[in-house]
DNA sequence: ATATGTGCAAACTCTTTGCATGGAG
DNA sequence: CTCCATGCAAAGAGTTTGCACATAT
């Protein structure tokens, strides 16, 4: 049902080497470096037949475009830089925030952004 | 600069009775209300003007589109509703948040969002 | 009287889909 | 040899812009 074709291979190594979220453009551009007939339909339909599968999680983000990572990782949040625009993670999470809700609203889960500069672009 | 239209104080009288961030279609909806003419665009122009002049502050949440409340208000985070898609102000937030960033970022500014259902869909 | 604001439709951008061809199994 | 996957180009959805007319000042 999942066939192994050189465009998912690419995409799928793609993620191996990031290390953080990706951006539909960071994949294509990562992804052509690899295979570079890669075309943008191609990108759009893996990353959710990837994620229908469980392989990849999708990372949504105040303003910005939709990331992709890997979904075998345990819970966590993230940072987004403001001069390259990259996603980060950030591994530590203030646990007591889902009773901040006003009374009768019930929480189901929750998301931090950080802002600022990344390492690179301090 | 600031010209006082029927469209205008619609759009303004909208976000006086909301009390809650409001999306573009929300806007649009509302507006039609006071001036039936009301026009998308118009709506568009509109928001990002009354924003540009500091009387409306962009709202970004995750997965979303932007929403706009009135700019005026301390700092504060949000809840949005998985069932009704609005969005609502939480006042509290947890405030050792910007610590959690990795060595070597900086951080400049957080988001909080609460996901789950709302008082009136629970 | 003048110049900003409005409404419409066209232009853009981002994403999805239809279809003929390619290639994994 | 099948049928899923790919690439292209066209179609959609959401937002922005150009233009002629309306209207606040």
């Amino acid at each position: 049902m999942q066939r192994d074709t050189r465009q998912r291979r690419a995409i799928r190594r793609v993620f191996m080497n990031a290390g953080r979220p990706l951006s539909l453009d960071e994949i294509l551009e990562y992804g052509q470096r690899i295979v570079p007939s890669l075309g943008v339909a191609t990108v759009y339909r893996n990353v959710k037949t990837l994620a229908g599968a469980g392989w990849l999680s999708e990372v949504r983000l105040p303003g910005v475009g939709p990331r992709y990572e890997l979904a075998d990782r345990p819970h966590h949040h993230h940072f987004l830089c403001r001069s390259c625009d990259q996603a980060f993670d950030v591994h530590r999470c203030p646990d007591e925030v889902e009773a901040l809700a006003p009374d009768g609203f019930e929480v189901e889960s929750h998301d931090l952004t950080l802002f600022g500069l990344c390492a690179a672009c301090t």
